[in-house]
Order: structure tokens, then sequence, then C-alpha cells
DNA sequence: CAGGTCTCCTGCTAGC
DNA sequence: TGCTAGCAGGAGACCT
């Protein structure tokens, strides 16, 4: 599923694609894909935008226009597809962007993804953007930052994690090896943490994001074909879906906040 | 305010 | 073999 680094890549690859592309026309398969404003209010304030930038904040996808910033949320199961205009609409390609010479095409199986068309202005204070915290890779997020953030939770620090307003970009599967890296117990109280093991945090999201972005990107050739994206991250994950750890202790599956979540409890304390 | 639960969706799978 | 109930999961809504 597409976790900050899937879109870092997809982010890459469509600006190779796309960019100074004119939406001469945009077609809403299924309307709740689109959150703000109205399907036809979307529709009218799109067409003859052109794609000025693309950039990324958190697990948003930003598509700079003339007049609007079109924000695109992949949740579990987005992608974009760039297809010729008689490659046959499958029934899960849910908005489909015109060009001139190709079209855009957005598709998510489960329906969960999200856009918003908004004005220029002013986009980082505004929802949805204006609650996402640090990049990981932010000068601002430090031990400090976290002890701060963290000091009234009693949650596992997997939960929080999660948590898009304190960093963002992390999801489930991320979380898992960030904190086998960091020799934390998913378990553990959040507000429990000690400065060291904040510091970890910080270090292995760094770690674990680089090396994704990395390996996304050395696959991201085929994203242009009808197959989409297969990034080789997966072959290098520690205890996410494994059996074993590094060091061939039994990994344990359990359930944290719905979550499915891995961890070693010798490696993790 | 912090935390818990429900909801949105569909493809896949365990179990019969 | 074929069917179905149940599960997975990011994030917002709603409740306590």
């Amino acid at each position: 599923m597409p976790e900050l680094p899937e879109v870092e890549t997809v982010k890459e690859t469509l600006k190779k694609q796309i960019l100074n592309q004119k939406i001469l026309d945009v077609i809403v398969n299924y309307p709740n894909i689109i959150e703000k404003p109205s399907v036809l209010e979307f529709i009218k304030k799109i067409k003859n935008q052109t794609i000025i930038d693309i950039k990324r904040r958190g697990k948003w996808l930003l598509f700079e226009l003339n007049d609007y910033y079109l924000l695109s949320h992949l949740r579990m199961e987005g992608k974009y597809y760039i297809k010729n205009f008689n490659d046959e609409v499958t029934k899960h390609q849910h908005v489909i962007f015109k060009f001139q010479d190709f079209e855009l095409r957005y598709n998510d199986t489960r329906k969960f993804g999200r856009m918003y068309l908004l004005n220029k202005d002013n986009i980082y204070n505004n929802k949805p953007l204006n609650e996402l915290g640090f990049e990981p890779w932010d000068n601002k997020l430090n031990v400090n930052y976290l002890k701060e953030k963290y000091k009234n939770k009693i949650l596992p620090i997997k939960t929080v994690l999660l948590d898009q307003s304190i960093i963002t970009g992390i999801g489930n599967i991320y979380a898992d090896e960030i904190l086998y890296l960091s020799k934390i117990n998913p378990y553990k109280k959040t507000n429990t943490l000690s400065d060291d093991e904040l510091n970890s945090i910080i270090i292995n999201t760094k770690v674990v994001l680089e090396k994704a972005i990395n390996l996304g990107g050395t696959t991201i050739k085929s994203y242009t074909s009808s197959e989409g994206v297969h990034g080789r991250f997966q072959n290098e994950l520690l205890v996410h879906t494994k059996k074993n750890c590094p060091k061939n202790h039994k990994i344990i599956k359990v359930k944290i906040n719905g979550r499915g979540t891995y961890y070693c409890d010798k490696c993790q304390k």
C-alpha cells in the first residue's frame, strides 16, 4: 500500500510524464473520491488548468495548477496510470484526466482515496494539510519535540507512530520496521520512552523511509505500464509479514489498536 | 482533550 | 469444488 516512499516515487515519476500538460477534460466515475468541492465544481474549475509542479506533503500528492492545488491521497490502493484514449476503462478507474495526447487515470480498488481541489493560497493552513506534523527529515523533528508531543500519551508507541499530526508519512508497515530497528516493543507506553529511545525513533524513521524511497525509485520504470509500481522495498522488510527476525528469533504477530503488528520480543524491549 | 469504536470498500482466504 | 463470512487497513466522524 502507498506510504510516504511510494508517494514520493509516484510524484517523481509523474513529474517526468505530465508536467506542463493542460487538463482538457476530466471524467469522474465515482464521485466519493472527490472530497471537496462538489463534483460539478471540481470538473468546472479544473478544466484548462495546467500541471505546473507536483509536490508531496506526508502521504499527500500536491498537483500545483495555475489557480488551484489538486490534492490526492492514495490511501490503501490508489494508483495513477498513463493510458491512451482508446485503452479500455476498467471498473476501478475512477477519475480520468484528459491531456492533449494521452490521459492520466486514477485507479483505486477499495475506493478509499480522496481528492481536494483547493484555492492556491494558504493550502498549508487549511484542511487537510493543516494538521500534519513534521516530515521525517525536518530539522525541527528532535527529541524535545517528541517529548512534548508524547508526554501525555499512554497509548502504545506503535499506535502513536501512525499519528500523522506528530510525524507525517509513517504507515503500518514502516512503523513495525522502525520499532524493530529502534529495539522498542510496540506495546511500550509512549510517555515512558527514554531520550535515547526517542532519538532512535527519529534516526530509524529516516533510515527506513530513505531506504524504501531508494528501492521504490529503482523499480519505478515499469510504472507507465498498466501494471503499476512494484517497489522492491518489500524484499527488505525485517519484521513486517516475516516469520523470523534477522537474528532468527520467532516473530510475534498481534493486533494493536486494530492494526496488524509484527515484532520480536527478544530484540524489542 | 485523550482515547475508543465505527465506517468506508473490495479482494482475498479460511473454513465448511 | 464452491460458497460465504470475516478480515485487512488510513483516516475522519462520532461518542465517552
